[in-house]
DNA sequence: CGACTTTGACCTGCGC
DNA sequence: GCGCAGGTCAAAGTCG
């Protein structure tokens, strides 16, 4: 036990230098255009130290010449130590004219040649300074850029914080979604982790017990370094977590505290039912049980797990199967993950986050549950007050309002139409769906067992978003026509279904972003450290695959444990 | 032996 | 204040 944490600390260092280099790269990769203006300014710069020093050297006379002097390269090899030739650096002959000004060998050379020499150089000076001073406009013009680049980026990043900061507000502008529709902006963070909202959104409960997190805290915090990186963070220092005491997920002391404080009990959730008979679905991620609990008005136990791919991750979920329907297994996500996820499970991660955002974006956030006369939610929200009552058939996503929790209820279990399916696997490819759900509008989502409509109602423009709702115009439809076509591209391409899925998804939730996140998926299933199963979730899935699925499974699926497990990770990649 | 599961006990929040 | 339900802990057991 003693060395347990040890290990798992040295794990998440691991995991946070990681983390924050793929912060760094993920920097990078924000700011490529920047970046890459920056690289080429300081190129610029450098080569701009040379010109003005050039120039200056002109204004004195003999360096600029000797700059572009065919052996300057050598010279400039020797930028420290003065201009002093480097032996063998060229032809001496080549470099007599230059030198000619520069030395009092050129007192002694033919008057004739000297004028002439003099007159090329002059020539030849006079292209170069034209040319130098070319460079250095251009250079002041791109370093101009790079600081608007730079300006314009710090300007957006703060209105992203302040956005995502007002979402766990509950007052909410009715304008919000419009807000969000702007997402494109920030989708990227979406996509490589969690963005900061939903992370807030998601983490924004706090105990009320703001006991004294001493080191545990301190740690976390400080492990959350990655900071913006390892969201949720904190968590429940390993080991030492004092859960009961903090009560329930307590234990997130993390930074975001700030934000869970403004929303104190609120914390949302991200349920995904589908079928499956293995005992969890798999989603990538390692887990472990700590608890199983009978719940009220359910026979069946629910359990509790923990991910357990780092030490300090926050994330939890309960797996419980449906009262009404045994072979329906609800699992309920919580949290988010403070490490590096393998692509299966950033999915999954990020879909629930997604979910989740989309769940408390709107006025759906407000606690009543106020989620009618949102257009968006009119379009995949039900509103209904009985989390468990979900007829599954009549609706893909669904709001819980009531729930102690906002949660939002992915319904994965819808039975598979008839010669529907894109890929005829199970349930997962909808029919043609029943209008006034927002996954049935949008074909691209009929394809994805997830809500895929969220992605376009969180970051198409609101008038895309209400498009979809007027009904899916041409446009929205080619886009869907694509998404269908890289969706089968992807699957034909691979043999590992869930994985082509998620590679499709991502490419396809890249595209529509903007943003990458479709190289995620190249990689397969996770590469979880227990390899054996993903999680025991890997291994409940994938070992039932057959007995599990009931009837709609195909036996080719890749989706072990039938529909479902393609479906939760499908469900996962079409939010990411 | 380490990691995981099981399971009874404990803690907390909430409604009455 | 009490009881209930949800959630978590942690010792014991199991498994590879």
């Amino acid at each position: 036990m003693e060395t347990k944490p040890e290990r798992h600390h040295r794990h998440d260092h691991v995991h946070e230098e990681e983390s924050q280099a793929g912060e760094e790269d993920d920097a990078i990769m924000e700011h490529g255009g920047a970046l890459s203006l920056l690289h080429r300014g300081a190129t610029l710069f450098g080569q701009r130290r040379h010109d003005e020093e050039a120039v200056a050297g002109r204004r004195g006379e003999i360096r600029e010449v000797d700059f572009f002097s065919r052996d300057s390269g050598a010279r400039r090899q020797d930028d420290g130590g003065g201009w002093r030739r480097l032996p063998g650096g060229g032809r001496d002959d080549v470099n007599i004219g230059l030198d000619l000004l520069t030395t009092a060998t050129a007192a002694t050379a033919n008057a004739g040649e000297e004028l002439a020499a003099a007159k090329n150089h002059k020539m030849e000076a006079s292209a170069v300074e034209a040319e130098l001073r070319r460079v250095v406009d251009e250079n002041r013009r791109l370093r101009g850029m790079l600081e608007e680049l730079t300006r314009s980026y710090g300007t957006l990043y703060q209105q992203l914080l302040q956005v995502t900061q007002h979402h766990p507000h509950q007052h909410q502008h009715p304008d919000l979604m419009s807000n969000r529709s702007s997402l494109p902006h920030t989708h990227p963070n979406t996509i490589g982790a969690p963005n900061t909202s939903t992370r807030q959104l998601l983490e924004a409960r706090t105990s009320s017990t703001a006991q004294t997190q001493t080191d545990a805290g301190v740690d976390d915090e400080a492990s959350d370094g990655a900071g913006e990186a390892s969201p949720s963070g904190n968590n429940d220092s390993d080991g030492k977590r004092k859960m009961s005491q903090d009560g329930a997920a307590p234990a997130r002391e993390n930074g975001e505290q700030a934000s869970s404080a403004e929303l104190p009990g609120r914390k949302a959730r991200v349920s995904v039912r589908a079928r499956s008979e293995a005992p969890m679905i798999s989603d990538g991620c390692q887990w472990r049980k700590y608890g199983q609990k009978m719940a009220k008005g359910n026979p069946c136990p629910r359990a509790y797990y923990r991910c357990t791919m780092a030490v300090a991750c926050p994330v939890r979920k309960q797996v419980q199967r449906c009262a009404e329907d045994k072979s329906i297994l609800v699992t309920t996500y919580e949290g988010h993950h403070n490490h590096p996820l393998p692509p299966a499970a950033t999915t999954m991660a990020n879909t629930t986050s997604a979910a989740a955002a989309m769940l408390l974006s709107g006025p759906a956030t407000s606690r009543d549950g106020a989620l009618l006369g949102h257009p968006a939610a009119a379009l995949f929200y039900h509103h209904h007050h009985a989390a468990t009552t979900i007829p599954y058939a009549s609706t893909m996503a669904t709001l819980s309002a009531s729930a102690p929790f906002p949660t939002i209820t992915l319904d994965l279990t819808q039975p598979p139409a008839a010669g529907a399916g894109l890929l005829g696997h199970g349930g997962l490819l909808q029919r043609p769906a029943p209008v006034g759900t927002m996954i049935h509008h949008h074909p691209a989502a009929a394809a994805m067992p997830f809500p895929v409509p969220s992605p376009p109602a969180m970051f198409l423009p609101q008038r895309a978003a209400a498009a979809a709702a007027a009904g899916m115009p041409q446009v929205a439809r080619q886009q869907q026509q694509a998404v269908m076509e890289t969706v089968t591209a992807a699957i034909a391409a691979d043999p590992n279904f869930t994985t082509a899925l998620a590679a499709a998804i991502s490419s396809v939730m890249a595209g529509a972003a903007g943003g990458g996140g479709a190289h995620q998926a190249q990689t397969s299933a996770a590469p979880t450290p227990r390899g054996s199963n993903a999680g025991g979730a890997g291994e409940g899935n994938g070992g039932s695959a057959g007995a599990a699925a009931p009837a709609a499974a195909p036996p080719a699926t890749a989706a072990a444990g039938g529909s479902p497990r393609f479906a939760t990770q499908s469900c996962t990649t079409s939010t990411t």
